[in-house]
RNA sequence: GGCCCCAUCGUCUAGUGGUUAGGACACCAGGUUUUCAUCCUGGUAACCGGAGUUCGAUUCUCCGUGGGGUCACCA
């Protein structure tokens, strides 16, 4: 029961590596469009680079989108009748395809050596020209192609472009493209191992998978006019592009890469990202919705995106934006939410029977996952203190003193509570008259080793009577 | 370099032929507070330039400038 004008998008990544950010954002799209509008959003393999093939990331690839919480409709162990997804295996249909331009003369047989195209294509650089194929096997008789295929000559098919000819296509949010056809290069199709290229592969695979809709980035515009030569080719409409603005590295300069940071949507989870806090933030770079809200759900989200509202502007990937709202969506954990999300993120040595008391006076605190351990680790590891800090505000003899009746005094709490804790450093103070920033700051240097940490009294009582004791004895020691 | 795309605070954006050009992050200041964080309040900060169209352009057109992308038997 095939629905007329149904709404069809894809992802096609190739396992040649982690998924980039920029991918899983564009996959995001594609997925909620499609959702949107009931229609299919399905996941294909482009493995036809034999070369840059590396084992095992397709795996990667499909759980990584799983781990975001997003998913397929149709594609690998998921068929939905346009099957198989992965391009390694429908050779057949690729070879028949190219075989069917060639019999229409809109392809042909190239035999040019690699180096023969770089001799070529150097001679064009040095004149300042663009480098392209000179053409050399364009008029090549059949019988002769076949004749030095047969002696076991190695080939490619290339697409026959036609000279002088506009190219055009519609851009959802760029509107009309035209280019030359002089422009483009006679692309190979046919690969001389057997494989298709990718221009090939993606346009024969969208026609026979119903695409409808091809959301994609913008690095690919300029390539968008040989497929539309392609598509004339075989006579097929088609489909209706949308160029998505590409991330640009958080410094500004130039498109986001690896060089230049961390890249790869895998490694944000593994730093700490919460998912549904990533996919929040690839919706709102370069679209809001109407009444301009920031912090929306997925559901939300395929409610109310529409690809024609996407900016068309290059993004830069905040991270400074992305950890806020990575924090927000740390803060917005419920209890048990957040203790189960922040197991993978423990520490060895992180005492697990603690881990009640301490999550809650550091939950506003974390900005990704992994700064548990930062945040954490004065509870459980040796603290270092220096002497100079802990007299700053006050001379020997007073930092002593309220050491000293600090250890005692709360050595005398029987019940251990932060009610306690705080009634006993209280009236200290209080009694003694002692300055309060000083005091309680000495005391948390004592106890923390750090200026920075969760209330005092909470973290005195979340350390414990004995471990609290014996680093008020330590910095006397230290202090004496 | 050829071709293509783009242009509002530092960043992501809203917006209109006539607005005190709005919001968010970041930054700064103040408040809450035992520090930090959270939270609250306030502040600094933008229509790339030049022509044209128009009574009037940030908004429409053209040119320039700047930024980005792309030019493989990689995708």
């Amino acid at each position: 029961m095939k629905k007329l004008n149904s709404i069809r998008t894809r992802m096609a990544p190739s396992p040649t590596g982690d998924m980039h950010v920029g991918s899983m954002a564009t996959l995001l799209k594609n997925y909620a469009f499609a959702k949107k509008h009931g229609g299919q959003f399905i996941l294909r393999i482009e493995d036809t680079d034999q070369v840059r093939l590396i084992e095992g990331s397709e795996a990667g690839l499909k759980q990584v989108i799983l781990d975001y919480g997003l998913g397929w409709d149709e594609g690998p162990g998921k068929d939905g009748g346009h099957g198989p997804y992965v391009q390694s295996q429908r050779l057949d249909i690729y070879r028949q395809k190219a075989q069917e331009l060639i019999d229409k003369d809109l392809a042909y047989y190239c035999f040019c050596s690699r180096e023969r195209l770089e001799q070529v294509r150097d001679a064009q650089r040095a004149e300042k020209k663009p480098p392209r194929y000179d053409r050399h096997c364009l008029n090549l008789s059949k019988d002769e192609a076949l004749k030095r295929i047969e002696a076991g000559e190695e080939y490619v098919i290339r697409l026959k472009v036609p000279s002088n000819q506009e190219v055009k296509f519609t851009d959802l949010l760029r509107g009309e493209i035209v280019v030359n056809s002089n422009e483009i290069d006679d692309q190979v199709l046919m690969k001389s191992d057997g494989y298709p290229t990718y221009h090939l592969a993606v346009v024969i695979d969208d026609h026979l998978m119903e695409i409808s809709h091809i959301m994609r980035g913008e690095e690919w515009i300029s390539s968008t006019p040989k497929r539309i030569l392609l598509y004339q080719s075989f006579g097929w409409q088609t489909p209706i592009y949308a160029h998505i603005p590409i991330f640009l590295n958080p410094n500004g300069k130039g498109k986001m890469s690896k060089r230049k940071g961390t890249v790869s949507a895998r490694l944000f989870l593994d730093k700490g990202y919460l998912p549904e806090a990533m996919l929040n933030f690839f919706m709102i770079l370069g679209w809001t919705p109407k009444d301009q809200r920031e912090i929306l759900t997925l559901e939300e989200y395929v409610k109310e995106f529409d690809p024609k509202d996407i900016s068309s502007k290059s993004v830069v990937f905040d991270l400074d934006k992305l950890k806020w709202m990575n924090g927000v969506y740390i803060r917005n954990l419920e209890f048990n939410q957040l203790k189960s999300r922040l197991k993978p993120f423990l520490p060895a040595d992180f005492p697990l029977e603690k881990f009640d008391l301490i999550l809650p006076l550091i939950q506003e605190r974390l900005e990704t996952l992994a700064d548990i351990e930062e945040l954490t680790k004065f509870f459980y590891r040796e603290i270092e203190l220096e002497q100079s800090k802990l007299l700053k505000k006050a001379d020997q003899e007073t930092v002593l003193n309220e050491l000293d009746k600090t250890l005692s005094s709360l050595n005398a709490v029987s019940d251990w509570s932060i009610k306690s804790i705080e009634g006993v450093i209280r009236s200290l103070q209080e009694d003694n008259d002692w300055k309060r920033g000083q005091y309680f700051m000495m005391i948390r240097l004592a106890v923390t080793g750090s200026k920075v940490s969760p209330p005092l009294f909470e973290t005195i009582h979340a350390l414990g009577k004995q471990k609290a004791g014996e680093r008020l004895a330590k910095a006397h020691q230290l202090v004496a």
